[in-house]
DNA sequence: CGTGGGCGGATTTTT
DNA sequence: TCCGCCCACG
């Protein structure tokens, strides 16, 4: 067969990865070295020339988007559906086991997915449940400590109190906790995993029935595995199923969620005779910006090593920007978004890169006044809506009456006299009967006040009545006819204004992704698969508009992407690398890590900025400069600095003695500085002035424009003034 | 039962 | 500073 189709468009090393023998493989790929081309050659390579039948062959990644591209990637590349193949993300697959597997797994048949915020109130009604103080066991760390020793592979059983009194009563609420999911046949993200690796292990003859199906498993992302996933791996994978995994030490950034980058290490211990390739020829970024990543993250230890090159030209040398305070960053970054896009630039080619989401504030401010449209990666997600999960909690409780979670949501919304005297009879009555909120509803309803009882009743007819409503409806319509019986509509109809509005939209357009949703498996019925749905694919994109605007996210959701220009922000010691991950060794380097991420992001041109002063929860701080600043070779780097000039005739430059600031690199003077254009002509927050009466201060605000402009001056020794700056007599000082 | 004010807490995020 | 949560009040 003519394999040329298929190794031509690759490199050497790629080829060699593509190609390497039957036998356990890893791949380092560096940022940009073409990985997902490697994973979806391979499989080419598998079916086409070592004739693997693609049903034979397993593919797992983090996230649906990259299963969903390699999945596309590998039916292009085979021209035929992949749906014999297995492509999917860890947990996805874990779902697709246990539904296969319920009965052995000891889950029942109607199992559901909780996602965190689910888990969360979960875990909060326990520790009510228990009388414990809340302020002491916090609900959000109990569900922590749950999912760590889930990750770990850790059961109530496992774990002793080693005489800690603690950490006793943290396994008790584990163990709760447990009930209470199994009470509902309630299953988290960490508890699919874990089942499913408990599956391998505890029913004879189960694994290796996938072993012989599954002759390869590929996975992406290596570095990413936390220990359960490992685990699971190499069960599945034992003596007989080859495994090609890909990964990058470098870019591992998810160890504080429990990823292990040692996995890549002890794969090969694990596995002796591993083919070991690695893929460094980078296709992404110009020379200085590799140059600049390499020598940044050759500050780690204990890399397994690599060295990205390009054959592209050195390009535009690391503008790096020291402004005053946030604000004047969040301009500087605005002005040179706007002569980007002047200069013909996408907006979209343009992302802001910051290490917290508190930090996109300021910069949409600046983007707003100076309308230039962008758009936030990182907030709720279409299914985490919380009018969505509602209509999804009346779904979910008509598919499973013991849901409680969803009991306790939709309940009482809208609004239908069942309060929080008749809720709490309910649970007491379903804890001393060990059984749900539903049964206890049913079993009470003659215990309560006549009217309460009618509310109640009104409500569990309501839910029975809706399933015999739906139940020979198209999944879409299901979903319509619940949101319009169950009064939800109607609820938010009521609240008049743009809050209510775009909740209607939701809902409308919750009724379209059911329309649109194409179950793969038929083992449940529609309506259940599409919970799974919508709990496993948290629906990043749904309903979004797209517009050419400018990129703005954390560094983590970075990862993976590139842009042509790319801005690291708020590069300051304490919150790049953060404060919370400087003292230790481990943290600092996963630090290290994500600013390499941030900086392999670049294509053409990178910009890099920090601020002297900034305000955060309320208060100023003064930060030094990032130490991976200083970790850039100095000639890679090129200082941008605003002229200091003068708008206006009527303010002198102050002939003192400039007063020099201190280099922006510490320690270093090499940085070539250079006044660029990029002032708007006035006078700049951060400007030294002089005031005749006040004395000298710092410009740190200016509102308006031309003489009606009031600009706010810290002064030495009068403190903060407002003074209007077509009368205020003052000199810019040189600096 | 719904709202407003006081309080505490404030990396990073996928599934 | 700002957001979310809890409780007290109307």
């Amino acid at each position: 067969m003519d394999v040329s189709h298929l190794l031509d468009p690759l490199n050497d090393a790629q080829r060699q990865a593509v190609t390497s023998p039957l036998a356990p493989t890893l791949v380092l790929a560096g940022a940009g070295s073409g990985k997902t081309r490697v994973l979806t050659h391979r499989v080419a390579w598998l079916v086409q020339v070592e004739n693997v039948p693609p049903g034979g062959i397993l593919a797992v990644t983090f996230t649906n988007k990259a299963a969903g591209e390699m999945r596309g990637r590998i039916e292009a590349q085979l021209d035929l559906p992949s749906a014999p193949l297995w492509v999917g993300t860890f947990h996805g697959i874990a779902h697709r086991l246990l539904r296969l597997h319920w009965r052995e797994a000891g889950l029942p048949q109607s199992f559901h997915i909780i996602d965190a915020e689910d888990q969360q109130r979960l875990v909060k009604k326990i520790i009510r449940g228990m009388e414990l103080d809340e302020s002491r066991w916090v609900p959000r760390e109990m569900a922590w400590f749950i999912n760590a020793q889930k990750d770990e592979g850790l059961r109530p059983r496992h774990l002793q109190d080693e005489g800690d009194l603690d950490r006793r009563q943290r396994i008790r609420i584990y163990e709760a906790y447990e009930d209470a999911c199994h009470r509902s046949g309630l299953v988290d993200f960490a508890e699919l995993l874990l089942r499913s690796y408990e599956l391998w292990k505890e029913v004879p003859g189960l694994v290796e029935h996938y072993r012989n199906r599954f002759a390869h498993t590929l996975v992406d992302e290596f570095q990413d595995t936390n220990t359960i996933q490992y685990a699971w791996m190499k069960a599945l994978v034992g003596s007989s199923s080859l495994p090609f995994v890909v990964g990058d030490d470098d870019q591992s950034i998810y160890r504080w969620r429990g990823a292990r980058v040692e996995n890549l290490q002890q794969f090969r211990r694990d596995f002796p005779g591993v083919q070991l390739h690695r893929l460094e020829q980078n296709y992404r970024s110009t020379g200085t910006i590799l140059a600049a990543a390499n020598a940044i993250i050759a500050n780690n230890s204990g890399r397994i090593g690599k060295k990205l090159w390009t054959s592209d030209e050195r390009g535009e040398p690391i503008r790096l920007y020291r402004a005053y305070n946030e604000r004047d960053e969040a301009e500087f970054v605005v002005n040179r978004v706007r002569n980007w896009v002047t200069r013909g630039g996408k907006r979209s080619d343009a992302a802001i890169l910051y290490r917290s989401n508190a930090q996109s504030r300021v910069f949409e401010e600046y983007l707003l006044a100076a309308r230039v449209p962008y758009r936030v990666y990182g907030g709720l997600r279409f299914f985490e809506r919380a009018e969505i999960k509602d209509a999804l909690g009346y779904m979910r409780l008509i598919a499973n009456r013991d849901d409680d979670a969803s009991f306790e949501r939709v309940v009482n919304l809208p609004t239908r006299g069942i309060g929080a005297r008749t809720l709490e009879l309910l649970r007491a009555h379903a804890r001393a009967n060990s059984c749900s909120l539903w049964q206890a509803g049913v079993a009470c309803a003659s215990g309560l006040s006549a009217r309460a009882a009618s509310c109640l009743n009104a409500f569990l007819d309501l839910i029975n009545r809706l399933e015999q409503d739906v139940l020979d409806l198209p999944l879409h319509e299901q979903v319509d006819h619940v949101i319009q019986a169950s009064g939800l509509a109607a609820h938010h109809k009521k609240d008049r204004g743009d809050r209510g509005e775009a909740r209607l939209e939701n809902l409308e357009e919750l009724v379209s992704a059911a329309r649109g949703f194409e179950p793969d498996d038929d083992s449940m019925t529609p309506l259940a698969a599409f919970l799974s749905h919508a709990v496993l694919e948290s629906g990043e994109g749904q309903a979004e508009e797209w517009e050419d605007c400018v990129q703005m996210m954390t560094l983590h959701s970075a990862k993976g992407l590139e842009f042509p220009l790319v801005f690291l922000c708020g590069m300051e010691d304490g919150l790049f690398p953060h404060q919370r991950s400087i003292a230790d060794v481990q943290g600092l380097e996963e630090e290290r890590r994500l600013c390499y991420v941030g900086a392999t992001r670049a294509m053409r041109q990178l910009f890099v900025t920090y601020a002297e002063q900034r305000r955060m929860h309320g208060v100023d701080s003064y930060g030094a400069p990032s130490r991976f600043i200083a970790e850039i070779p100095p000639e890679l780097l090129e200082e941008v600095r605003p002229r200091v000039q003068v708008s206006r005739p009527a303010y002198q430059p102050w002939r003192g003695r400039a007063q020099a600031r201190p280099t922006a690199v510490q320690g270093r003077s090499a940085a070539t500085q250079r006044f660029t254009d990029d002032a708007p002509g006035s006078l700049r927050l951060g400007q030294h002035v002089r005031h005749e009466k006040f004395g000298s201060g710092v410009v740190i605000n200016i509102e308006g424009q031309g003489s009606n402009a009031r600009i706010q001056v810290n002064f030495e020794r009068q403190g903060t003034k407002w003074l209007m700056m077509g009368y205020a007599k003052l000199d810019v000082v040189q600096n």
